[in-house]
DNA sequence: AATAGTCTTCTACATTTGTAGAAATACTTT
DNA sequence: AAAGTATTTCTACAAATGTAGAAGACTATT
């Protein structure tokens, strides 16, 4: 199951939020504000999907995430790299090192983060 | 405008070929295969949407992609970055390095790839 | 010319998604 | 207690998506 590009922006809200009531989510919105039962029947259809639950705190609830985003995230890029680079993550780098245009910096910690990895391979 | 999933699937056959007639495409799927009606349907979309042309090869359509798979997939990378990174590609990149537990030879690789980027630079 | 094969366009219909009003419920403040 | 505030659940509805039949047009064959 997966969840629809508004239902994934309210994820992301909740991820940084790491855990929030209505009130707070609907905060983080900008305006023009979606009305607040668009943000409910997202939570809803997101706890049918087993992405969210909650804990009750008085009467109200307090939302969180039931899966992390790294792990969504992985699930997510893992499905792309099937699609549209053979299921190679080895090629998918390489195609999204060439492209994305990095600067300077960027390389040279990317650089490091590979020369670490390669490390802890011995 | 984006393409769905199955229309994604479909584009990628497409790009694989290059180009191509419906016999083609319905060819490279697997059992069981899709109605012709409904790859029809899915190329009428994508037509609609600008992803596919065709030319007129005697009265069979020659169809083939009007975007790149690497511009397309650029595009595709792009968004995921800017929802779930920060709009920052470096820390996409090292997310991705960390998680995606690659060989050493693919370190290697990727390791001479951001070796050469960064020879370019200067 | 009659038949069969290939393909496209039209139409259709169920499902999912984006969005939100109405009504019910509970809490807070006057 | 009355009113206002916050929130949830139900219901609704338009648009997009997945899937495909019916009918028409053209080509190759018999």
């Amino acid at each position: 199951m997966k969840l629809s590009k508004t239902e994934e922006e309210l994820m992301n809200h909740l991820w940084e939020l790491k855990s929030a009531f209505m009130k707070d989510l609907l905060e983080v919105y900008p305006d023009p504000k979606p009305a607040a039962t668009t943000i409910s029947t997202l939570l809803k259809r997101m706890q049918d999907k087993d992405f969210v639950g909650y804990n009750l705190v008085g009467n109200m609830r307090q939302y969180f995430p039931l899966v992390s985003k790294d792990n969504y995230f992985a699930k997510h890029i893992k499905g792309l790299i099937k699609n549209f680079f053979n299921d190679s993550p080895a090629q998918f780098a390489s195609f999204f090192t060439q492209k994305s245009d990095l600067s300077e910096d960027e390389l040279l910690t990317l650089k490091s983060i590979i020369e670490d990895q390669l490390n802890q391979k011995k």
